[in-house]
Formats: C-alpha cells, structure tokens, sequence
DNA sequence: CTGAAAGCGCTTACAG
DNA sequence: CTGAAAGCGCTTACAG
C-alpha cells in the first residue's frame, strides 16, 4: 500500500471526529451540515471550524443509505446507429452539456452512460439507488423506444425523455416543437422565393421528430399553395454520410428541386457536399436548411442556416422536470418554441 | 405519493427477501452475487433464480459503505475559457465519448462534471466516496493547472490526467506526443512543397502540447534548413473564432507565408475562413494543417488535413490506468503515437 | 460450503 | 436547542 493511499484510509474522518472537535454530538454534526435552524448559531459556528480544520466531507454512500435519496441522476444516452466515438450527434453532445450544468446548479451529480437503443437498456440505476431518476436522450427507432418506455412506466421509474411530444405518450417528454420548427424552415424558403422544397431525412412515425419537421415544413408550403412532394423526400439518418447519399440519389431521380430542408445539420452538411460535388451552387442553385443550431453549421461553407434548439433551456427543463418527478410534484411534458438562424446557405 | 413510487417503496426488495425465498442466509445470497467459488452449484442456481423472480439489485450504497469503494470514477472536464454549451472543444466531446465507453467496459460508472480550470476544482469526489478516482480533461494554462495536480498528490487523490506528458510532472498523465504530431505535420508541410510555416496558437510553456507541437514542427522544419518563425506565430485559444482573428492578424503583418499549421482543428477552420476571407486559395496559395483529427475535419471546406490523436486508446488508457492506480498497482505515464490525416486542404 | 453477528457512517424520530 | 439510540442494506471475518 503506497504511503499516500495509507494516509487518505487512516485519516478518513468521519462526523463522530467531529463531533468530539466541536464538543458536540454527531446528531448535532449532521443538524449543521443540513443546514438544520435547529442549532445554535455558536454551535454551529464549532461544528464548521471543525469540519473546515478537518477537511470533512459526508460520506455519500452512509447518507444515501440512510436517506434513501441518491443525490445523483443518470443519462442514458441512446447512440444507435452509429456506435463510433467519433460519430455522437453534436446535438446530443451539446445536450449532454447543458444537462450536465443543469444537474450542478440542482446540486446533483450526474451519471452518463451510453446505451444502445435497440439492446436491453441498462435502465437499473434506480434499482440499485445509483440515481433517483433517468434523462433518456437520443432518437431512434420510436417502435422500439416506445415499449421500453411502457416497461420503465410500469416499473415505477422517474423519468425524463427528450424528444416529440405527443398526447398520449408513457412518460413526460420534454422536446422541440418540430411541428413550428419546420414551419419555420418552410415559411423562410418561401420567402427565399423557392417553390420546390425537397426533404431529406426519415419522415414516417418511427422518427416523430423527423415527422413533425416535415409536416411543419408541408404546413408552411400548403397555405402557398405548394406542399412537400414525396418524390422529393429520401430517408437519412442523422449523419453526413447520410446527407450525402440522400442527396445523390435525390439528383439521380431528375426530379428538379431549388431548396433542400434537412433534418438535422448533419444531414445538411453532407448534402452541400453533395451539391457541391454536382457542381450545383449554394444557395444560388438550391437553398439549404438544417435543423438542431449546432456549432458546426456555422463553420459549414457556406454558413448553413438553421432551425435552432434552444439546448440549454432544455437541459435545464429536463432535469428540474425529473427533480420534480422524484420529489412526486406535478409535472408536465413540454414543447419549447425553436428559432431560426439565417446564413448564407439559404439566402440568394 | 404516487401509486407507482408507492409500489416502489413498499417493493424494494434487499438480499434478506432474496435469502428467505432461496431458504438461506444473506452472507450466502452476498456470496453468491459477488461471484464467490465458495459455494454450491445447487444453492447458487437457487439463489440466481431468486434474484431474477424478485428482479433484485445490490443497493449500492449499502455495498460501497461496506466496502468503501464506489465502483465510480469521476470525470472533471475543464471548460476554460468558453463556459458556453455549444462550445465545448469537439476533441474533448469525443474523448469524453470514449472515456465513457472504457468505463462501462471495465465495469465502473462515470460521473460528469464540467469545471472551471482556473476556479477551485470540486476535486472532492474521492473525500466523499462519490468516486474511487479522477480523470482530469481539458487543456489551459499549466501554471495554474500543476499547482493543482501537486494540492491533489499531497491529499493523497487518485487521478490521471490527460495532456503533455513530461518528466517530473505531479501525478500520472496520458497524452499524445504532441511533438512526434507537429514533427508529423512539418514533414508533410515540407513534402508538399512549402517552406513558410506560420504556427497558430500559444507556444509557451503555459500550454505545454501547443508548444510540443510547436517544437515539432519547428524540428522537422530544421532539418531541411528552415524552421518555424517567431514573426509567423499568433496565439490562439482553441476556437474557430481566435483561429480566424489570429490569421488576420498575420496577414496584416505582411510577412509572407505558404502554409499554417494550427494547434487545433477549430483553430484550423477558422483559419480557412479568414484566408478565403482575404481572396487566398486553400490550398493552392496556402496549406492547412490541423491538430486533433475531430469529425468537423472531414466536413471542412476544404476537407482538412489534421494530426490525429487516438481517441479510443486515450479513453481506454485513461480509466485502466486509472484503475490501476485505485488498486495499488504500478502505473506509469504513457505518450500515445499520433498519426496523420492528409486530406484537401495541404495538398496542391 | 454455510450462517450468525458485527459494523461501514450516516440521519432522524424520540425524549428531554 | 441537543443527545442517545436505532437502523438504512450490505459484506466479511469468524466459527463451524
């Protein structure tokens, strides 16, 4: 055993050090750091001398043992289908970001974790009073996601899902509201004087995010009198590889088009790549929008415009709604309203 | 209270439920669940059986003060100076992907934490049992950070950090050889033709791996005669945008160059943008090369040629080392080979 | 191979 | 305002 490590075991103070420190009982130790207005200010005063002198901290496991509350929350963080380090959604990152920040201003730490969506979730934090509820993140499949989320309920277990928010729903969400989302796309390609809109990205149920957007996005064009045509819709998930292929196969089928809504940056990226690579110009040949507002459309060429998430309201939604959910208060699922972001890639 | 956590509560089954229902003690029950050979094939399947009828969890809470460790480890990501979400170093994204990853593989779970470097660190995961030991992620200036690392070694913490590695350093790091990458991108600079290298970012000894890069190339360069110029350096922070002031910034002094090699990807990129900006050609009037080897480098415009570093045997490295370090056993700093990635924005 | 018993370090009714 | 005592749910020497 190195020198060190015999120091930290031999030296692990616990509230009975202090106690006898401050003259004190450990009742009266734990009353002060729980900031209990049970003590007298001048005791109080000794019991925190002694645990500054002493450097002590409570012990996680015999509090949470005995309060049964973790003080901890877990993300899992679904990455199908695209198990590469390298390949996390930035979305999902920046999401996990302000998750992570949210959970600090709460006072709670955080636990993450990166599940397959489509294996058996290792959903037992709770079980074993790892955490005291669940931030699930990540779309897929919503067929499959769905039943997990039926058996979670069933279970008796808090959770928080970020994603669409639809009536009828096992479990509160917090999510976009994709619908006004690609309206917006919608209503500024419009103003973009574009008339044929294509969509890339899966618009059936099992992606209801994807869904709304489009059906957002054919909202904003019907009432011009125009719509989303599936003749121009090619499935993708989100990624740039995906964009990319989408986009090709669009050109091939000959099916002419002046606006690209993409429904993820990712996908966007890559269909500018696309374009470029056809030799079609953007946004003078075709208009570009993404969707999710992460750092990268920025940095894109051109700069592409997005539909932007707002990733730190929702951080923050998140874990407050799961707090509450934990302390057994109302809650409810929640649409936060998106925003548009105009750069280059969609304006002639 | 709720029906559902109602029936959580009143639910919550421990090893004693398990020990009646399989007709033994709870120390057989603990036995078996530990992987203990003590004990009979008959009375384990029993057990075993139990356990999944009762859909049982070790508490572990219950198991860690027992035992007095986790089964966590902690990782404290360093965000200085861009406290803002969307802002977080992609490099350190992906890193944190694979940390998390290596976790879960060695059977262990991961608490996140974003901290401020220059704050005091909330370093107390180990004092309060939350974790069996750190990870410290995030670059920044080094005269702050080691006199952390030496407040940390003197309490006698456990932790590894990941950046420069150098002799005599507090504690244990892992990292890229920094100076083998910027070797890597001056040999290939030289190869394409360039003799001019500007260097963008801080090459001082208070960010020890930009200065290691620096050096590298720097070394390279001298060998065919040349080497890198003080009147070609800028600093940068990790940013697109310090990337992008600092390229304007060297093209205002008119001092001429052929090629930038930047100390990170988002420096990189923001130098493209600054160079297209002024009506030059990359990379016919001058290469680009990155540093970290992010996703975003493939999406640039150009696509960008950058030094990779080895995420996944980073994360992997880290928390086995780690782990390690937790159970006594030798440990040793270790440098990870880089490699490098040519792509568009190097070669004429 | 198995069980009875102690104890990890807290918090919280209960009593004063 | 304070203290004595019990107990949260495990694991592990110890004894057999």
């Amino acid at each position: 055993m190195t020198e060190a490590r015999r120091r930290r075991k031999k030296n692990r103070v616990t509230s009975l050090d202090i106690a006898h420190r401050a003259g004190v009982s450990q009742a009266t130790v734990s009353r002060v750091l729980a900031g209990s207005p049970l003590v007298n200010p001048e005791t109080r005063r000794r019991v925190e001398q002694a645990v500054r002198e002493l450097n002590y901290k409570v012990d996680r496991h015999a509090s949470s043992l005995r309060t049964q509350r973790a003080g901890t929350l877990a993300l899992l963080l679904f990455e199908d289908p695209t198990p590469d380090d390298s390949h996390i959604n930035p979305f999902f990152l920046s999401m996990l970001g302000s998750i992570t920040r949210a959970c600090a201003r709460h006072g709670h730490d955080l636990l993450v974790s990166f599940q397959q969506l489509s294996d058996d979730w290792h959903a037992d934090y709770e079980d074993s009073m790892k955490a005291d509820g669940l931030i699930l993140l990540g779309y897929g499949d919503y067929l499959t996601y769905r039943a997990k989320l039926e058996t979670l309920v069933a279970q008796g277990t808090h959770f928080v899902r970020w994603g669409q928010v639809e009536p009828g729903q096992p479990g509160v969400s917090i999510g976009c509201d994709n619908h006004a989302g690609g309206r917006l796309a919608g209503q500024h390609l419009l103003a973009c004087g574009r008339r044929q809109v294509a969509f890339l990205g899966d618009a059936s149920s099992r992606f209801p995010e994807f869904q709304a957007r489009y059906q957002g996005c054919d909202a904003a064009l019907r009432e011009a009198g125009l719509g989303l045509s599936p003749a121009l819709q090619a499935d993708a998930d989100s990624t740039e590889e995906a964009g990319f292929k989408a986009t090709r196969e669009l050109l091939a089928r000959g099916q002419p088009f002046d606006a690209i809504f993409a429904a993820s940056d990712l996908i966007a990226i890559g269909a500018i790549h696309a374009l470029k690579e056809a030799g079609l110009r953007v946004p003078d040949d075709v208009s570009v929008v993404g969707f999710d507002g992460t750092a990268m459309a920025r940095l894109a060429d051109p700069p592409l415009t997005t539909v932007v998430q707002d990733t730190s309201r929702a951080g923050e939604l998140l874990v407050s709604t799961l707090l509450q959910l934990v302390r057994d208060q109302p809650v409810q699922s929640v649409m936060l309203p998106p925003t548009l972001e105009i750069r280059a890639s969609s304006m002639r």
